[in-house]
DNA sequence: GCATGGATTTGACTTAAGTCAACGACCCGC
DNA sequence: GCGGGTCGTTGACTTAAGTCAAATCCATGC
C-alpha cells in the first residue's frame, strides 16, 4: 500500500497510465481524442487512512475512481448506528451524474488515491459520447448487482456465514489470489478494514467480528498471522461456510 | 386490482396509453419516430397473483416494465432461505441488458402485467438512441441507492422500525396517499404483500412480523381493517417509529 | 349452514447476537 | 524500557428475534 500523504494533484506523473478512468472504468472503448479530452479534465487527490473524503449531504462537484487503495461508502441513523453501503476498490467510479449533494459519507480505509473530473464538463461529454454512459451504465448494474447479494447477506446469513462471505468476497476481488483459488492452492490475504469496519459492513457488532473470525480459526477454516494477514488452506470449504452455491458470489 | 387472467399478449389495447416503457421509464425524451419503433417492438405478458415470471438462471430474451400490479425480485440460498432484493411497482424496468439469464427469481406478488421487448433489438436501438441509454442509467442508479437505503434497514432496523419503514415506503409511492402525508392528514395503504413476503423483503419471520404489526397497532401508531388495509393517523409519528430523519426514504 | 384450507395471530420457549466490562497485544514517542 | 493509546479478544450476562405449536380468522365451494 502506497504512502501518500498530501491532499493534491500533481503526485502521480501527469500520464497516469493505470488511471481507471481512463483504462478500466469509463473509457475503455473511447477514440484517442476522447482520451486527450480526459486527459485535460482530470486531477488527482490524496488521503490518508482514516480520512474523510466527504460527508453525507456536501456539495459533491466532481465524479471520481479509485485508483489505489479502499474507501467505504457509509450511512448513519441519527443515533449513530452505522452501515457501510458499498466498498471502493481500484478502478471503482464514485459519483452520480444528475446531482450534486453526496447521497454517502466516503471515507478512505487505507491510504487512497482517486481520479477526480469535475461534474459538469464530465456530464457535457457523457452526452457527446455515448460508449462513457454505456459503460456507466454496466458499471452501476453491477454495483445493483453487488448491492443485491449484499442484501441476502445482511438479511438472511448467520454471522459466521457473513464473516465466511466477506473473506472469500475480498479473496475474489484479488487477481493473484483468485488464480490460486481456482487451482485448489492455498491462499493469502490482507483485510483491508478494522474489525469495527467489518462489523459496519456485516450488520454486526464489533465484538461478534471478533467471536466469528477466532471460530472460524479453531475450526481450522482460516488461519490469521496478525490481525490482518489471513491464510485460507481450503477456499472450497470456506465457500461452505459462506451459505453461497459454489459459484455464485461475485460481488463488489 | 384489475383482473387479468391469462398470459399473453393483446388484452391491453395496442395503443396502451398507459405503457410506461414508452411514457415514464425509457422514451420518456424520444421523437416519435423511436416511440414508433417501440410500438413495434412490444408485447405483453399478464400474471396471476403467486405466479412466477422466471426463475433464477433461465434464460431471459426479453426487458420489461410493469404496467401494472406488483413483483417482486427474490434471491434463495441452497437451504431455502429467502431475501426479497427489490420490488418492481408500475414503470419499473426488469432485466438486464448484456446478460442472457435471469439473476432472481420474479414472483407476481398480485395480479401483474408487464409490458415486454425482445433483448436483441432493444439493445440494438439503445446504442441508436442515447436517450434510452441515458434514462436507463439514471433509473438504475435510482434503483441502487434504493438498495443502499435497504442495506441500511437490513443491517441495523430493529423489527418493530423494518416494519415502520415498509409501511412509509409503500404510503410513499403512492401519489396519492403522498399528497395526503404533506397536509398531515390520515392514510390509507392497501398493504401489496402477504406476511410471509414482508417478512422475506425485511430479513424477518413473518411471525415477528405479525407480532410487530399487533404491536404497532397496540400502540396507536397504525389501525388495521382487515389484513391489508392500513389507516396512518399521523404520518410523522410512522416516520419517527421508523427511524429515519424526517425526509430520508426515497425507496423503491 | 358447514367443512376446508390458507393466512394470520398468539403463546411458550430457545438461541444467536448484542451489551457491558475487563483484559491483552501492539505501536509509537520519549 | 516505559507509559499511553488504539485495536482486538474474551467472558458474563441480557435481550431481540427465531422456533415450534396452537388457536383464530376468513374466503370459498358444496
Amino acid at each position: 500500500m502506497q504512502k501518500t500523504a498530501t491532499l493534491d494533484k500533481d503526485i502521480i506523473p501527469s500520464d497516469c497510465g493505470d488511471c481507471p478512468i481512463r483504462h478500466r472504468a469509463v473509457c475503455a472503448r473511447c477514440e484517442s481524442d476522447e482520451l486527450h479530452q480526459l486527459e485535460e479534465m482530470k486531477y488527482y487527490r490524496s488521503f490518508e487512512a482514516g480520512q474523510t473524503v466527504i460527508w453525507s449531504g456536501d456539495r459533491m462537484d466532481f465524479v471520481a475512481s479509485v485508483v489505489t487503495g479502499i474507501a467505504t461508502l457509509t450511512q448513519t441513523m441519527e443515533d449513530g448506528r452505522r452501515q457501510i453501503v458499498g466498498l471502493l476498490l481500484p478502478s471503482d467510479f464514485v459519483g452520480r451524474p444528475g446531482r450534486d449533494t453526496a447521497a454517502y459519507d466516503i471515507t478512505a480505509t487505507t491510504d487512497l488515491v482517486m481520479c477526480c473530473f469535475r461534474k459538469k464538463p464530465f456530464e457535457e461529454m457523457m452526452v457527446s459520447t455515448p460508449h462513457i454512459g454505456q459503460r456507466l451504465l454496466e458499471m452501476t448494474l453491477d454495483e445493483l448487482d453487488a448491492a443485491r447479494e449484499w442484501m441476502l447477506l445482511l438479511g438472511r446469513k448467520t454471522a459466521r456465514e457473513k464473516i465466511a462471505s466477506l473473506m472469500a468476497i475480498i479473496a475474489r476481488r484479488d487477481a493473484t489470489v483468485s488464480a490460486r483459488t481456482k487451482a485448489g492452492r492455498p491462499v493469502q490475504i490482507e483485510l483491508p478494514l478494522t474489525r469495527e469496519a467489518m462489523a459496519e459492513y456485516l450488520g454486526l457488532t464489533l465484538e461478534t467480528v471478533s467471536r466469528q473470525i477466532s471460530a472460524l480459526k479453531r475450526d481450522g477454516v482460516i488461519e490469521m498471522h496478525g490481525k490482518r494477514h489471513v491464510t485460507i488452506p481450503d477456499f472450497d470449504r470456506l465457500l461452505e461456510e459462506s451459505g453461497d452455491d459454489s459459484d455464485g458470489g461475485f460481488l463488489v
